[in-house]
DNA sequence: GAAATTGGTGAACAATATATTCGGTATTAT
DNA sequence: ATAATACCGAATATATTGTTCACCAATTTC
């Protein structure tokens, strides 16, 4: 890819994240982008279809980079479920979120943090998938599958808001005591 | 309240559910509605200052209704836990979610689905807070109380959630006793 | 039932935002 | 060097929002 497509194209995302942490999605405008990030309103429409798409594209790189990172360590392991195991996929998660790339809290804990937060958990439910065997309980064989596995991606959604809402003041050991807890 | 004011607001938000089965909120126009609704331009900013307060006013009357009818009946009763519990308060809430007042399950699994459910779950929460009791079990002593609040209501969602995804195949009974195990 | 009050109408309007076009310029790759 | 590509920026058509105002109709009050 072309050095100046790499670069508006992180000009736009640049600003883009820098709005969304001041004011909601639906109140940012694409003159208020292309001039924070100081680009030509040709270059906008070249590189994104409308604002929506580039929300989603924003999506897409966050998580898949943040997914990817956590989720192809410890896969396929099979281990017994224990709150402490060390490499635990969802200890690196919450681990790797605290790092902030890309302000990744910014966004997740401001006022657009819905957007995120449902987004993340959507792609959250294959990582549960290809870990599933972490969680054999008791319980899970009296529950269908697709309602258990949707069950602890939006458990894991749920523990990550309560952290952000009360200023991550636990650490990511404590966090995930707190899912294994409550999944 | 004039009986014109309330055929015009019955009007308005009639129109307004149609449209959000149809399409995304974002997508709506003020335009659309009062065609639809058939009703002056005026009129409908005489009636709510923009579309989000539209929104906003439905969301209240729908969750205020069916949260009052299913949270005042059986409260304070200090139940011990138990699945079947013929008057759990959350079997009512299923129950009364299948009647479909108001088309309220065309919105909850509609395209604006997320918009409604993540609405559901914060009047839910103070639900939840009032019937704290019914929910004494062993884990939630090592967790904050809280987190055990966000955990409930978020679990009843995403049930719920799960539930509508399905097709509602399951019955209201079914439905509950998944959401204890789950929680 | 007449008068006063209130609500609705519809068209016009300014202000703002979207998405496209196009000739010209700068950068990159070969 | 040259061809291809990306960016610029200003102009433009179109769409949406939210307000105003004079006029008409329904409702309430006495």
């Amino acid at each position: 890819m072309d050095r100046r497509q790499r670069k508006t194209r992180e000009a736009i995302f640049s600003a883009f994240i820098g709005l969304l942490s001041e004011k909601e999605f639906g109140q940012i405008t694409v003159g208020e982008i292309i001039e924070k990030a100081d680009v030509g309103r040709a270059t906008f429409y070249a590189h994104f279809e409308t604002k929506d798409f580039l929300l989603k594209e924003l999506c897409e790189e966050l998580f898949c980079h943040i997914l990817d990172a956590s989720g192809k360590e410890s896969c396929g392991h099979s281990h017994i479920f224990a709150c402490d195991a060390p490499d635990s996929v969802f200890l690196h998660l919450f681990q790797h979120l605290l790092k902030n790339d890309n302000n990744i809290l910014l966004l997740l804990s401001g006022q657009n943090n819905e957007l995120f937060l449902q987004y993340f958990q959507e792609k959250l439910r294959q990582l549960v998938v290809d870990h599933l065997p972490q969680f054999a309980q008791r319980k899970n064989r009296c529950l269908p599958e697709s309602f258990w596995i949707d069950h602890i991606a939006s458990t894991f959604v749920q523990t990550l808001r309560w952290w952000l809402a009360n200023g991550m003041a636990e650490s990511p050991q404590t966090i995930t005591e707190y899912f294994y807890m409550a999944v």
